[in-house]
DNA sequence: GTATTATATGAGTATATGCTCATATATAAA
DNA sequence: TTTATATATGAGCATATACTCATATAATAC
């Protein structure tokens, strides 16, 4: 976190808003992990995987025939939402089906849509 | 949307679940929309600025201040965050505040707050 | 054991993006 | 009008990232 310099050529014409910005700032681990959490719905690749497994549970090769990509580009997609605690999978044989770990998407994604609609 | 070959290269093991994936998919423009909306919020710039935006309003110098970044690089965000409407601003002589365009961004943030708090 | 299937992963590449710098615009004061 | 202040914008650059390709791993069948 860079600090303001104390030379006069800093403008600041606010200084209590600044403290009070200063004082009710999230941390850097959480806005670094807020922002690794929102990155990963803002590329549409991992935002129709995680809307499809809003719905249901799905394995790699059908999300990748879903999307219209490798699966190995899926792979690495669903790598970083389960990294994120986005996604979980279950094993059948040697299939992963993967689905959402909690609503926290489906209630993000909801909210976004109002945006969007407005 | 790219479709899926008819070749037996294309491996789909669950062909009901890619067609259920297909019937409840967002069309290409909400995708898009959101994919912005999620993306604005992925950056420690912006995000740090709405928070900021979220408990009052703030000029382009005050946040260039909080941030230790140009005013330029803010004014950047700043049309950016306008564009996408999360944030509004007035003029008051040559000083624009700017604020939150409405609660949608407070709710995103607390619930993905939730998200990395389990 | 080998072969096959399903998925994961590392490296490389092309594109996207966040910042800086220089410049432009808008409002106000002199 | 001239000057100063506050913000906006375009171009350029350095980094990040989403994909492809080749290869590796894991589970099953034989």
């Amino acid at each position: 976190m860079k600090l303001i310099k104390d030379t006069c050529d800093c403008r600041i014409i606010h200084d209590e808003k600044v403290e009070e910005a200063r004082q009710r700032a999230l941390d850097d681990t959480a806005t670094d992990e807020l922002c690794q959490t929102f990155k990963a719905l803002g590329d549409p690749s991992r935002l129709k995987i995680l809307w499809a497994l809003n719905h249901q549970e799905m394995c790699v090769c059908d999300i990748a025939a879903f999307l219209g990509i490798t699966e190995s580009a899926v792979s690495h997609q669903l790598r970083l939402l389960r990294t994120l605690r986005l996604v979980k999978n279950r094993r059948a044989g040697t299939i992963l089906y993967y689905r959402l770990a909690d609503d926290h998407v489906s209630q993000l994604v909801s909210i976004a849509l109002e945006h969007i609609q407005e």
